[in-house]
DNA sequence: ATCAATTATGAACGACGTTCATGAATTGGA
DNA sequence: TCCAATTCATGAACGTCGTTCATAATTGAT
């Protein structure tokens, strides 16, 4: 099973940082076991992630792993704060490439945020829909209020309005159910192609009721 | 597209049809099996749910249990279906109570669908959140189909055009966006209080921009 | 080379979903 | 009424799950 793509495993080059023997092989697991859950994660939704499995695939004990991670939970975190990373990086080229006027950097982020999701729907689900005890937690919410004040700044609007705040949050909240009805096969179809179409109307609706300008 | 919003499958029937003491009992066993499960779900999430705890609750073997079920998916089915009749009537009554214009009627069916949710939480994630093998069922389309029926219904939109579809689809979906983001911890704070305002926003802003009338 | 401290290991524990042989109960026909 | 035939209830059993722990191996510093 060697599918490594990317080169995270540094080998023994380089040793700027005087990181212990054990140190490293710490990190190194903590590292491939994080990727190696993001894949079957996304391959078959976290409910396919076992511990067993993973420390199989990582060709390490199951206590090795415990010793990681002392969680599967932490597993899973470590994935969700891998994830935050690509949606943020994801928006950020979004609102990057789009025209400077804010409604196209508004389009942009709705668009980004929808093929984002539609891209690997278990991801974002796993973010967003995820519900299990590690329901309190800090990074998360700080994560999404980092979303919403990207969105904020976007939309030149002013990030210590709770006016404007609130405002910003219903259309990220709006173009948010569009794309949880469109990634979840069960619920009347939403076509992607319409979607966009969607998301534009959203924020052209929202542009014009925002208060002030 | 003319479909039954509730499939109203009588548990417990007592009826002129002489139901046999083998499936009174078995529907005994699923009726109970149902309502505890419900219960234990409303508590603790659809993750405190057992077959062993729901037999032993039920004072009955877990053989029993998969003999009336077959499936424990089967139970959270069960429970799904009776969220979905609770769901149907909560907004049916709330059209009534309505005022006869159609700003009223899509105001109420979008306060009731919030009170719904933020009532029980776990029961509305489970029927919109939950992902399991028992993603692919034509119940839940036909269910979901329903309630934009009677959105479109209450808007007094044209249930045949795809146009007034969608456009409603898409109130729905930002209705439901702030429902799953209020319903969610973890995610930026939406106080109850205003979530209500935001609906109405919502709901305003889509009835200016409603094509024709 | 020695040794205390740390890490790796996999057997073990209890709980999970599900199945199955076994025995008990109910049925319709005699 | 009785009796096969059919159906149902039961709990032990299987494999897997998350997690823990005694034990063995390995480490860094001497």
């Amino acid at each position: 099973m060697g599918r490594d793509l990317i080169h995270t495993r540094p080998m023994k080059s380089q040793p700027a940082p005087p990181l212990s023997r054990r140190e490293r092989n710490l990190a190194d697991i903590r590292a491939r076991a994080t990727q190696i859950a993001e894949q079957i994660i996304l391959d078959e939704g976290v409910e396919g992630l076992s511990a067993r499995r993973l420390a199989k695939d990582l060709q390490v004990s199951v206590g090795s792993l415990y010793n990681a991670f002392g969680d599967l939970h932490q597993v899973i975190r470590s994935v969700i704060a891998r994830s935050a990373e690509l949606l943020a990086n994801a928006l950020m080229a979004a609102v990057a490439q789009a025209a400077p006027d804010k409604r196209s950097r508004i389009v942009a982020l709705g668009d980004a945020y929808f093929d984002f999701a539609m891209a690997e729907p278990r991801r974002w689900a796993l973010m967003f829909e995820y519900r299990a005890e590690l329901e309190i937690d800090d990074k998360a919410r700080d994560f999404q209020g980092g979303l919403l004040d990207m969105l904020i700044a976007a939309g030149e609007a002013d990030p210590t309005s709770q006016t404007h705040r609130q405002f910003f949050l219903v259309l990220w909240a709006s173009v948010h159910g569009v794309v949880s009805l469109a990634t979840r096969p069960t619920i009347v179809a939403i076509q992607p192609e319409l979607a966009k179409n969607y998301i534009t109307d959203l924020v052209d609706s929202a542009l014009n009721r925002f208060p002030v300008d």
